[in-house]
DNA sequence: ATATAAACTGACTAATCACTCTACAAATGT
DNA sequence: ACATTTGTAGAGTGATTAGTCAGTTTATAT
């Protein structure tokens, strides 16, 4: 394994066990097996390695996200694999959900600058703007449908982790749980 | 005002704008206009003052929450009251309300004990589960109602900080957000 | 008035941290 | 074969930090 590579990683699982300035850079170099100097060989500053594992794991998570959505046909089937599979994906790498989590509620997301977070969420974007423009979805302002599909999706993760269910009930609440938030943000005229 | 509020109305302030570890007791008391000594009189330790922190400005909001709760009449007008007022109580006090959110995904949520965050939300579960035995709300577990109206109450405040309305408009905007949570939640038998 | 306790101060400390520096090894290009 | 870049190491450094301590002031009780 590339040594960046284990770098991010490493960073990662402490990060999320024990915050970020609860981190030594120290303890991420001993725990990925390189030296403190090779951290920031490839890192100039903590910030940066901080800043480059949240690009890198949002990123992850909106390859694997795009590639389900564009799978789905109508609108409707491309939302629910959004829901459905951004939950999928938090389930399966529940450090990397809590990570994206984590950096979103601190301060450290000052560090990303206003554009990459507006690319981050672009095509999510576009895509709930076409629903609102073609009247599928409710006269709202787009980013107000964007933010509660989101912490719809964030507030879900939270129950799945809190209630450990067998994966069956699991998949079983998200759809229903999808139903629930379809429901809330179409158009009635549409039904 | 007593040192003690002064050292906890600093420390929020701080902590929001820097974070927890990224904001030194040293300059909490200096700020603060107390001694460092002082600081370390009324909290044994740094993490005893962010934990009481967030303790007492749960309690803030509770208390605020349970007074408005308690002046509806019926359910949907408790309820109603519980989502419209965090959300007016979360514009008003925009830094009380940012730190509940980092405190909450941070790892400092550990140093609290479970007991204590039960009781927290005590009062708002036995009044949703009262709606849930009473048919009111659909048949789910209260745990996922309660998670999802809350997640629901984030995400509106998210988006009203990042949309700076006029006070009219938020106020339209959180009520239309209130009939959306409701019509997701509740029994269609029931409508 | 006096004793006792509580509040308060700020210099101090031991530990820790982000980051640097020098040296060496491995790869790569010519 | 040689030169140059790139990767790696780990001891070292200066700044910073949570927490202490010895001593002073203020409040309270008798």
């Amino acid at each position: 394994m590339d040594k960046s590579a284990s770098i991010l990683s490493t960073a990662l699982k402490l990060f999320v066990q024990y915050g970020f300035h609860g981190t030594p850079t120290s303890k991420i170099a001993v725990e990925a097996g390189v030296s403190n100097g090779t951290l920031f060989h490839y890192f100039k500053t903590k910030d940066e390695l901080v800043v480059t594992l949240y690009n890198q794991t949002k990123e992850e998570l909106n390859t694997h996200l795009f590639e389900k959505i564009d799978q789905g046909e109508t609108f409707k089937d491309k939302f629910r694999n959004m829901f459905v599979y951004s939950l999928k994906w938090g389930v399966a790498h529940p450090e990397e959900f809590f990570f994206l989590q984590q950096f979103h509620f601190s301060p450290h997301l000052a560090l990303v600058p206003a554009e990459d977070i507006a690319r981050h969420s672009q095509k999510h974007t576009q895509l709930l703007e076409g629903a609102v423009q073609a009247g599928i979805f409710k006269y709202l302002p787009t980013e107000l449908i964007a933010t509660l599909a989101w912490s719809q999706i964030n507030g879900m993760y939270e129950f799945l982790v809190k209630c450990d269910l067998c994966s069956d009930k699991k998949e079983q609440i998200i759809n229903d749980a999808f139903d629930l938030t379809w429901l809330m943000l179409v158009n009635p005229a549409k039904l």
